[in-house]
DNA sequence: TGTACATCAGTGAACGCGCGTTCACTGATGTAC
DNA sequence: TGTACATCAGTGAACGCGCGTTCACTGATGTAC
């Protein structure tokens, strides 16, 4: 799942130095995104923050478009591998607790690399195809595995609620990255604590608790 | 606050009618932004849409800096402005209770101008300062709007946990508004119910439901 | 072990194009007397 | 009401530049016999 047999977008890959090759390039433009935006993304400046020819750039990445669809398929596959473990329950690295699960979850967005990255997505898959139907993706798995975790902690909802609540889950969280990132003014642990209350209260709270509003 | 009285960016705006011609030429530019993005939100773009010559664009915004921080402002301003009747006390528009108040914020949504325009806000202000300022600041009153709401209706708070529901609050509204435009896969009438009961609850649940993690 | 050859990895020059910006210009509109 | 003049609104040509892409090329590495 990391990186596809079907050599992807990029040419080469074939021998192992030409994996590694790739690779760096795609770091040197994933830089390049993160620091001037896609709309100052250029062949050039990818080159140059690689310390390499043009000509050479091109030789992995014939066109622009393969270079920028590498580098955001790049990104969505790195996420979701970072989230698989913490909802997966084949895997010793889940946490014990939902509390303790979410916490985790919140600490991946500390990386404001990731974040940003994710902001050109959104924009991007607004103009773009392929962008948007490889986030939909994405989603679709996260969300899948949310709704599967909740399935899991609280067997009295019905496959319809476990839905709702890992769609309202994946809003809050992808809501949360962005501020945190600051894009508003101030963090404050008061307003992560919320923050982890809700959430958790969304993923582990009983049937009758959620499902009408109270007001 | 609509209209700045210092002509911000652009030159004239002196007259009646060049503010209309400023405003219809935003408008064009704002429908490219939409359409196309920023990366290719050209000046020549702009013009054409708007049917009028290159030199013409140039009169009313002489470089395409001057251009996109106007429509940046307006779109920032204009969604404040629908938000403030909602929130304000003030005024007659506001809803009778908490949710309906949430569900008209949540029909606000339904355009998909606007959150589109907001994903290329977020985008941008990663790489410019000045939009990353302008931002912060809607995010700023935003949140001191819901903040004063939440006071308003639940006077055993304090402010603390009045600006940290607020601040969740926008988290999960922005992550909703990104979601429900599209991003991933389906919505649902479900997750709508859910989210709205979520929203809700965050505004005018009482301290002690809150405050403490269920799990 | 040596030779011939194909593929791989990397180079460098050139192309046409769309871009933002500059600028001199023209006609319309308003204002002063 | 008429004239002179300044400002406003809009035009059109030209500029230099960075861009994505093409292509012919060279040296290194691997493979077959």
């Amino acid at each position: 799942m990391n990186t596809s047999p079907t050599t992807p977008p990029g040419r080469p890959a074939g021998t192992e130095k030409g994996a590694l090759k790739r690779e760096a390039l795609l770091d040197a433009a994933e830089s390049v995104l993160f620091t001037a935006g896609y709309a100052e993304l250029s062949m050039r400046a990818v080159a140059t923050a690689a310390q390499v020819r043009l000509g050479h750039l091109q030789y992995y990445f014939p066109t622009r478009a393969d270079l920028v669809g590498a580098v955001l398929a790049r990104v969505l596959s790195r996420s979701l591998d970072r989230l698989q473990p913490l909802l997966d329950p084949d895997t010793t690295v889940q946490p014990p607790d939902t509390a303790a699960m979410v916490r985790t979850l919140l600490a991946e967005q500390e990386d404001p690399r990731l974040v940003r990255l994710f902001t050109e997505l959104w924009a991007l898959a607004a103009h773009d195809d392929t962008v948007a139907s490889a986030v939909r993706g994405f989603y679709r798995d996260y969300q899948d595995q949310v709704s599967a975790f909740v399935r899991r902690h609280r067997s009295d909802l019905s496959d319809r609620d476990c839905r709702s609540r890992a769609a309202v889950f994946t809003m809050l969280m992808e809501g949360a990255s962005l501020f945190r990132s600051g894009i508003a003014d101030h963090r404050s642990a008061a307003t992560d604590a919320e923050l982890l209350t809700l959430a958790t209260t969304l993923l582990s709270a009983p049937a009758d608790c959620l499902t009408e509003p109270p007001d």
